[in-house]
DNA sequence: CTCCTCTCGCCAAGGCCTCT
DNA sequence: AGAGGCCTTGGCGAGAGGAG
């Protein structure tokens, strides 16, 4: 919202035709390398802090250089003092006012220091006539009263993954124990499963890279060993380089229009594919003088390579594993959809493989067929129509749709695969849809509770068939950890920042990325007026840091740093001492401050979303290590939970955290202070590291209009189905051959159609057609046992 | 109960490799 | 380049089953 604050006496007859880089300028501004050309006279007119300046320079073109204001407001003032009148919003309002006052801007300054206590806005008031009279704008809306407790849980049933169970108690974590043996020892096969995703996403990551490195590559088993050395070799050979070379150039943004325009040409004529020439050096690098088929071959593979790289980077934006990128003001996730109104909407679901993460209709055939020699698999195929291979099917199928979701997520564009498609009336964001923790199908936050309940939620963990918040708090971090971090978080990176109170805990929150990631995740997820539960989960985790900081005198740790298991003892160490069941030896310093006695419970919590943080941030850099560790300090974290179970809220001398003090800690090396926000990011919003990229790429968006990707690779098929006599006479002139087994000829067909006996009832088919059918004929027949 | 989506078997139609 | 052979996939329709 935008408000206008105009000084309506303001001399407006010789001033307002007065511009900013009018000529007769007389001075420059310099702020945040922006220069501005000024005039003396109209400056020192309206601000006393000018006035003052230019009465003690005496150079002739005096050249102000301004710190510690952004240029933004360097502009407003400007405008404010050039025509009378300036735009800004509302947020902004207390800033210029607290620069005009620094700057003596009459009328805006004087505004504020003459405001009277009893008014209701120091906004809202009549100032000094004869220099203001009329502020155009309302007041700004009260800031709402920070609610220092946590919020309930919402009484809809609505489920937010981020306010969940915080205040209500502890739950029994030993619940979610089934007392089957074999479904325990199934969920852990699950759960480890999830545990491994990048073992799988590798896997998938380098069968995604042999789609792209080679125009539909077959998987090696599919392919004789020479071709499949050929393939290797441009693979392993500049496949990588390749696609680096063209990231550059895709990040230039330069090349990409020659290239983009040279595919254009290459449907015409593939000798005018002048994209080849820069790809010449590589491909003579990897092809022999010695043997001419194999040169042409790896050419020829090179070229399909760079054309589909370029059909990609035109149709997805960004092809490139690790650059995450969405793009400003658009997103580019969609939900599948049933298409409806069209007169055909029979399109069956399509499924991801979990093995070569191709779209496949039928994703168990797919499986059954192609990916027969892996062991998942054929043990899969041994269960032979027990309800456990109907199980384990669906589990492959989900977990198939669940990786191509979180690519789709990382990448910040794609189709979400979720539980079933949407009709095009539902009003649900991506954001609405989270996997269920046991089978990793995406569903609502809303039929999450549905489904767990009938389908995945353990039997012992609600008796009486009813899930407790508890069990769904579980549910949902769970959820929120297997998922991990969804993508970037500018806008809402910039409200929280704005909005927090500014003391050292918040500057600790601000300049902590796991901190700010959480923040930036809380607030996607919760209401506007519910800002008080974002702001105290950052402060009470930077209050975590902070102790864990003090406590081991390293004033540079990060929480990604501390969430390890060789910290775990001092984070416990922290959660004591600030829920009050340690006395800390500073009484009343910003650590001490909190004194609720649930809070240690609170705060468990809250460091398991850190964690759930820190995981997705270790998923999205495919970094195994922390992902492990991670993983490992949630385990510990689970323990910890487990000892609330007997907490009763009046047994208040429970030791219930041992510690253990033993456990070695990793000293990590000063490196300097935090440097993961600065200025720009706090008033820009933009993530610092993605930034460039990041504009480049939205540029390039609006040139190229990018779409969201159709996942369809193949053309529809124009199905055309046979009549009864087409049938019998197929049957007629080759129901010998058939039951021979034996394929029919071209001369055949032909014999057939000049025959004299021929009835002409196969004349709408072609003779590849006929063959096409005699052969499905015999395949049918041979599959018959 | 009705409405709707999903799955799966069947069919038609390719894709791609090898051979000639 | 055409033919033959093997393997795979999308469309269609029936029936299963979930949602309300």
């Amino acid at each position: 919202m935008h408000e206008t604050i105009k000084w309506t006496n303001h001399s407006t007859s010789i001033l307002q035709n007065v511009k900013i880089k009018a000529p007769y300028t007389d001075a420059y501004l310099a702020c945040s390398g922006k220069v501005y050309e000024v005039h003396r006279m109209i400056l020192s007119s309206c601000s006393g802090y000018f006035q003052e300046i230019f009465k003690q320079t005496s150079t002739e073109t005096p050249f102000i250089i301004m710190a510690n204001i952004k240029s933004k407001f360097v502009e407003y003032l400007l405008s404010y003092m050039y025509k009378g009148e300036v735009n800004i919003s509302e947020k902004e309002i207390e800033e210029l006012l607290d620069a005009a006052e620094y700057f003596k801007v009459k009328g805006l300054s004087q505004a504020v220091l003459n405001k009277e206590p009893s008014s209701q806005s120091k906004y809202s008031r009549d100032f000094n006539a004869s220099v203001i009279s009329d502020l155009t704008f309302s007041p700004p809306r009260k800031k709402k009263k920070t609610n220092e407790s946590f919020p309930s849980y919402s009484k809809k049933g609505q489920i937010n993954a981020y306010e969940p169970y915080l205040h209500q108690g502890p739950f029994n974590y030993q619940t979610f124990q089934h007392p089957d043996p074999h479904i325990i020892s199934k969920v852990q096969n699950y759960e480890s499963n999830m545990n491994l995703t990048i073992p799988n996403v590798n896997s998938m990551h380098s069968q995604i890279l042999w789609k792209e490195g080679g125009a539909d590559m077959k998987r090696p088993d599919q392919m004789s060993a020479q071709v499949w050395n050929q393939h290797k070799t441009v693979q392993e050979g500049f496949g990588a380089e390749l696609m680096n070379t063209l990231a550059n150039s895709y990040s230039k943004g330069q090349e990409y229009h020659q290239t983009t325009d040279k595919t254009a040409e290459l449907k015409e004529g593939e000798e005018n594919f002048s994209g080849e020439d820069s790809l010449s050096d590589l491909s003579e690098m990897y092809s022999s003088d010695e043997d001419p088929v194999m040169a042409s071959k790896i050419k020829k593979i090179v070229r399909k390579t760079y054309k589909n790289m370029l059909t990609k980077f035109k149709t997805q934006g960004s092809g490139f594993k690790g650059t995450s990128i969405s793009l400003q003001g658009r997103t580019l996730i969609t939900l599948s959809t049933v298409s409806k109104g069209d007169g055909r909407r029979h399109n069956a679901r399509v499924n991801y493989c979990y093995f070569c993460n191709s779209p496949q209709t039928q994703i168990w055939r797919h499986i059954k067929n192609v990916h027969k020699s892996e062991p998942q698999v054929t043990r899969i195929c041994e269960l032979k129509g027990s309800n456990d291979q109907k199980q384990e099917i669906e589990f492959l199928r989900n977990m198939g749709n669940f990786y191509h979701n979180k690519e789709v997520l990382n990448a910040g564009n794609g189709e979400l695969k979720v539980y079933r498609r949407l009709d095009n009336n539902t009003q649900l964001s991506f954001k609405d849809f989270i996997p269920c923790p046991k089978c990793l199908l995406f569903l609502s936050r809303s039929d999450l509770w549905r489904h767990y309940k009938y389908k995945c939620m353990p039997q012992s963990a609600a008796p009486n068939g009813r899930p407790t918040v508890g069990h769904l708090g579980h549910l949902l971090f769970m959820s929120s950890v297997i998922l991990g971090i969804q993508g970037n978080f500018k806008k809402s990176e910039k409200k929280v920042i704005t909005r927090l109170k500014t003391d050292e805990i918040s500057d600790i929150a601000i300049k902590d990325e796991v901190i700010m990631h959480l923040g930036s995740n809380l607030f996607e997820n919760v209401r506007e007026d519910r800002f008080s539960v974002v702001e105290q989960s950052m402060r009470l985790s930077a209050r975590i840091l902070l102790y864990v900081r003090r406590r081991l005198n390293q004033h540079y740790l990060t929480l990604y740093q501390i969430l390890r298991p060789s910290y775990f003892a001092y984070v416990s160490e922290a959660i004591d001492v600030l829920s009050r069941y340690l006395q800390t030896e500073e009484p009343n310093s910003l650590l001490a401050s909190l004194s609720s006695p649930e809070l240690a419970y609170q705060l468990t919590n809250l460091v398991r979303k850190c964690l759930a943080v820190k995981l997705g941030m270790a998923l999205k850099a495919h970094n195994e290590e922390d992902k492990i560790e991670t993983n490992s300090f949630v385990n510990s974290l689970d323990k910890l939970l487990a000892g609330f179970a007997s907490f009763n809220g009046e047994d208040k001398n429970l030791n219930m955290l041992e510690v253990d003090m033993e456990s070695e800690v990793v000293i990590v090396e000063d490196t300097g202070p935090a440097d993961y926000v600065n200025e720009d990011m706090m008033w820009e919003g933009n993530r610092v590291f993605d930034r460039e990229l990041h504009e480049t790429v939205s540029a390039l968006a609006e040139e190229v209009s990018i779409s969201p990707p159709n996942a369809r690779s193949v053309a529809a098929l124009k199905r055309v189905p046979y009549t009864p006599t087409e049938n019998e006479a197929i049957f007629k002139y080759f129901g010998e051959l058939i039951d021979k087994g034996q394929m029919i000829k071209k001369e055949d067909i032909d014999r057939l159609f000049t025959s004299p006996t021929y009835a002409g009832e196969l004349n709408n088919r072609s003779w590849k057609n006929i063959k096409y059918k005699v052969h499905n004929l015999i395949q049918k027949k041979n599959k018959q046992p």
